[in-house]
DNA sequence: CTATGGCACGGATT
DNA sequence: AATCCGTGCCATAG
């Protein structure tokens, strides 16, 4: 036996904590980090090789492994769901060495993905100084999922160590961007900005200007009376104004379809976002298993390139040592991304599973549901679950598009059940009434609870609705 | 006086 | 260990 068959067992591993660190940073990933780390790996490692995808014979589809679960799939229980890989298809640049035969499927796929930040960026990149780059970035790195900024350019400008003119310079960029709005300190500052972004294509209105920036909080109170006093203008006026700005701004420019899919319809925004898994329901049978595909930058599998492999055996000793450490590397990296997918899908699986009354109906039908009691289930431990659903998100059959986060959301049911009995009430409803009802449903929750709900279904105080009612009465008569 | 929002505390969750 | 969430208490507005 020469020295040299030693090295060959690539097998077996000490995969201990390099293992366990890098699978556990993967599975943090949303799946445009994913493609991210994943080309970055390609590239720099000769060692790591993508060999070609397969795809279904019948439907085209990318899958990881036959048979194709949509063309032929195994019978199985109904309340179990079908789940599946599914490669997103926009692998950068690197490795593409197939044929353009795929591209007529390319627009059933999601189109034009782009983050947010991206998108701003490509934007605003003409105007910008390449040394202010890493200023736009780190701004664009802080918007919150609203597209605000909660922290101040002096604040940033402290930590970026530059002036704070310049963060100004930059942060007026993103600021006149599109969508407008963004990069704004709250929603009143968005407003504002919004405001000025429509009067430049000529639409405005003479109030809500001043609304906005003068009398915001009694505009929120629905205090229109006091602030028709204070500009000299009727009710109706002012009415209008809150119109005009319900109508044509909204109050979270980054946001797409979560929140509660109330207000505008903004399918524009949607295309910001790229789902990391979809749920879908089965083309025919609306009782049939739900179809779950996981996204991942793969379109094919990753493994070692066997032409280093086996040029290993013949490479000088000296160099030798260094190609051990890439394949090393590569196999690290392979059966971590390996284990990522595997973790979520299964955790999709019992997502899917749990709460698929959720996914076919509404927010009320949302089962409490904690990352620890799908930790057991599964067998991995919680903060993996935690890293699994944090910063993901999923498309749902209806087209909503929600964080994996919410199907852990303890009160969703419970606030949406405080919507529907505002809904119906016949008069507005104090909040300890509305308790009651709850109580009566089945929900025990504290007034002072139902009040923090109510605030955040944007549902204003019985006294302020009383109000809303009897204006428009006063309108009607 | 009543309804509500702010603050802060403790327990659960991550 | 850090964070989130429900809740109680208290000040305040109407």
């Amino acid at each position: 036996m020469s020295p040299l068959s030693a090295h060959t067992g690539l097998r077996q591993r000490p995969l201990t904590t390099a293992h366990l660190a890098q699978t556990m940073t993967l599975i943090g990933l949303s799946a445009v980090e994913l493609e991210e780390t994943l080309a970055a790996e390609l590239a720099s490692n000769p060692a790591l090789e993508l060999v070609s995808e397969i795809r279904c014979p019948t439907c085209g589809r990318r899958l990881k492994r036959m048979p194709c679960p949509v063309c032929h799939v195994a019978p199985r229980a109904n309340d179990g769901p079908i789940v599946y890989l599914s490669a997103c298809g926009t692998t950068t640049g690197t490795m593409r060495g197939e044929g353009t035969d795929g591209e007529e499927r390319e627009a059933v796929e999601p189109r034009a993905p782009e983050k947010l930040a991206e998108h701003i960026l490509r934007q605003i990149a003409p105007a910008l100084d390449v040394d202010d780059r890493p200023i736009a970035a780190y701004l664009l790195a802080r918007l919150d999922e609203r597209g605000f900024l909660p922290e101040s350019p002096a604040e940033s400008a402290q930590f970026l160590r530059v002036t704070l003119q310049r963060v100004q310079c930059v942060l007026n960029l993103v600021q006149h961007a599109e969508p407008p709005g963004l990069g704004a300190r709250d929603t009143r500052q968005s407003l504002l900005l919004q405001l000025e972004s429509l009067e430049e294509e000529g639409k405005s209105h003479p109030l809500a200007r001043a609304c906005i920036a003068n009398h915001w909080d009694m505009l929120c109170r629905h205090d229109f009376g006091r602030v028709a006093r204070i500009l000299g203008v009727s009710r109706e006026e002012v009415k209008d104004a809150r119109d005009f700005i319900q109508r044509n701004l909204t109050p979270y420019p980054a946001q797409a379809f979560w929140g509660d899919g109330r207000g505008q319809p903004c399918a524009d925004n949607s295309a910001y976002f790229r789902p990391d898994v979809i749920i879908s329901r089965p083309p025919h049978d609306a009782n049939g298993p739900l179809h779950v595909e996981v996204f991942t930058p793969i379109a094919g599998t990753l493994r070692v390139d066997p032409a280093i492999k086996n040029a290993l055996a013949e490479c000088e000793e000296g160099e030798r040592e260094s190609w051990e450490r890439y394949v090393e590397r590569a196999v690290l990296f392979a059966k971590c991304m390996q284990q990522r997918n595997n973790t979520m899908c299964r955790l999709l699986e019992a997502i899917a599973c749990e709460q698929r009354q959720f996914i076919h109906g509404g927010d009320r039908d949302l089962k409490p549901l904690t990352r620890v009691s799908l930790a057991v289930r599964l067998g991995v431990h919680e903060s993996t679950i935690s890293r699994a659903v944090a910063n993901k998100t999923a498309a749902l059959p209806d087209g909503r598009i929600v964080p994996l986060s919410k199907f852990f959301d303890r009160s969703l049911s419970v606030r949406d059940a405080v919507k529907s009995i505002v809904a119906a009430e016949p008069r507005p409803l104090t909040d300890d009434e509305i308790a009651a009802c709850l109580a009566r449903q089945g929900y025990h929750v504290a007034r002072r609870t139902v009040a923090k709900y109510r605030a955040a279904e944007g549902i204003l105080p019985a006294a302020a609705r009383r109000r809303q009612a009897s204006y428009s009465n006063g309108q009607r008569r």
